[in-house]
RNA sequence: GUGAGCGUGGCUCAGACGGUUAGAGCACCGGGUUGUGGCCCCGGAGGUCGUGGGUUCAAGUCCCAUCGCUCACCCCA
């Protein structure tokens, strides 16, 4: 912003200084000028506003929100701890390679949305877009398959994508996500299915189950075949973002909303038609799973996701209050992931959901997180009274109460309305008063009942009195 | 990357066809109660009307540009 400013008068003044004062002089009214110059140019520039703001799709999470959060990410570590799970934390850079070969590199993720760039010494990393790649990683690194035959762990935390922000959709957003590992059985698919159900639940809101199969390795590639075959027989027909798709991915074809293009697909091919004998034994098992547990879902069967990893099981949890990006949380099977990434061949399923839209939905029909409170308030009147007010409030938030105090000095009136906003379950008023006479007032907030209390003379013994009192 | 809508105190918003000191509610601070919260009443602080330019005697208001935000496409949690 002072880029224009003539540069270098100040050197060229001061070098030149021995020869003359007038040109000392000049020098010296050179760099005034400029400097009057960058000033006036300053309050010129239209990006004048110093004020930092928070990166484009990038969001501060306040107090009040906060708690929100909070309450989510309790019931869900509750939730998951009863199924049996524990909790892992991987970093959020990793080798850029990680995702590349996982989530696979025609998607749009690894082609155009992932936060990529060299570190100090010219190597590839990347800040992660989603969770299962790092767990996994992560799973192998340590060899965590040899401990237990079946892993079950989730992850919470931001993952970054460069995307246009728009309603529930973040560049930092962070999720919950959740991975079996060592387990091909369709019952694990219902359970964890099951799980995510139960969270929902538990958190008021309410959502869809939407199910397909993506078959396996071995039919996939003969759907995809018969598929593309069929798109070709379209093209002409199609309107042109299925044009478009029709050679990026053939799959997302079939979930084009134009009635022109729902008409046609009408004889087009079906996955579940494609399914090899296993895929559709698994299949049906977890749907028999699901109905034993009493989950109400629908069949999707031109559910596709994004990446590339998933087969067999996918699912969905849709919610219509949430604009278009209507999915909460999702995921799947993706046997053989494992070994893409140089690990043993292990089955596994997951699933993943948003943190952000889940609090919007919470917003709008769940379950509201509990207003915070404190215990005690402790209200200081005139300068005396301040010193030994600090000593208690801090010797009672040593035996563990919550404890507020206010040091402006402000009238007793506005501590009271202090204590009020703060939810207090009491407050302790001391002044010049009350030490005199070494008993200071105990006010319930609730019942407004006051009471003295004896200030102390041994701290701790004190504060232990109050607790009992308060408690 | 494409399209549309919107930018006025911390928040939510009023501001007719351009016209003189730019308003309200919530929140904040103080007072009414010489030391007692929520309700009520009174007062106060807080805004270069996103930014730059243009038209005009005069611009929050009209025009252009620019930045930002939002929503949608795309894609995804």
């Amino acid at each position: 912003m002072f880029g224009n400013a003539p540069q270098g008068h100040f050197l060229r003044g001061a070098s030149q200084g021995g020869e003359q004062a007038d040109q000392l002089y000049l020098g010296m009214l050179g760099s005034l000028i400029a400097f009057l110059w960058s000033v006036a140019e300053y309050l010129h520039n239209e990006d004048a506003d110093l004020t930092v703001k928070a990166l484009k799709g990038f969001k501060d999470i306040l107090p009040d929100e906060v708690r929100t959060w909070q309450m989510i990410e309790q019931i869900a570590r509750d939730i998951f701890h009863r199924f049996g799970f524990s909790e892992i934390k991987t970093p959020v850079l990793e080798k850029t390679e990680l995702f590349a070969r996982s989530i696979g590199e025609a998607t749009d993720i690894v082609e155009k949305e992932m936060y990529t760039f060299d570190d100090r010494h010219g190597a590839s990393i990347t800040m992660r877009p989603e969770g299962t790649a790092s767990v996994l990683r992560s799973f192998i690194e340590h060899g965590l398959h040899v401990q237990r035959p079946v892993q079950r762990l989730y992850t919470m935390g931001p993952m970054f994508r460069y995307e246009r922000p728009q309603k529930g959709r973040l560049r930092q957003f962070h999720q919950m996500s959740v991975e079996v590992l060592g387990s091909d059985n369709p019952k694990v698919d219902a359970e964890v299915i099951a799980m995510a159900r139960l969270l929902f639940n538990e958190l008021g809101i309410s959502v869809t189950l939407e199910i397909n199969s993506l078959g396996c390795r071995s039919c996939r590639p003969l759907f995809n075949s018969r598929l593309v075959e069929f798109l070709k027989e379209c093209a002409g027909r199609l309107c042109p973002d299925c044009e478009r798709r029709r050679l990026t991915n053939p799959l997302r074809v079939l979930d084009c909303k134009n009635e022109k293009c729902r008409a046609l697909f009408d004889k087009a091919p079906v996955i579940s038609d494609h399914l090899c004998d296993q895929c559709r034994d698994h299949f049906t098992d977890m749907e028999d799973g699901l109905k034993l547990l009493d989950i109400p879902y629908s069949v999707n069967p031109f559910m596709v996701r994004g990446l590339d990893y998933y087969t067999r099981t996918t699912f969905e949890f849709v919610s219509n209050a949430l604009g278009a990006q209507s999915a909460v949380g999702a995921g799947g099977r993706y046997d053989g992931l494992t070994k893409d990434l140089g690990g043993p061949d292990i089955p596994g399923i997951g699933f993943a959901i948003g943190m952000e839209r889940l609090v919007l939905l919470i917003s709008q029909q769940g379950k509201n997180a509990h207003a915070t409170s404190i215990d005690l308030f402790v209200a200081a009147l005139g300068k005396a009274a301040r010193e030994p007010a600090f000593k208690m409030a801090h010797a009672l938030r040593v035996k563990g109460l919550q404890v507020a105090i206010d040091h402006e000095g402000r009238s007793l009136k506005s501590q009271m309305k202090q204590a009020g906003r703060l939810n207090s379950g009491y407050t302790f008023i001391i002044g010049d008063d009350e030490l005199e006479k070494g008993v200071g007032a105990l006010r319930n907030m609730v019942t407004h009942d006051q009471s003295p209390v004896t200030l102390p003379g041994d701290l701790e013994d004190w504060a232990a009195k109050m607790v009992k009192i308060i408690k």
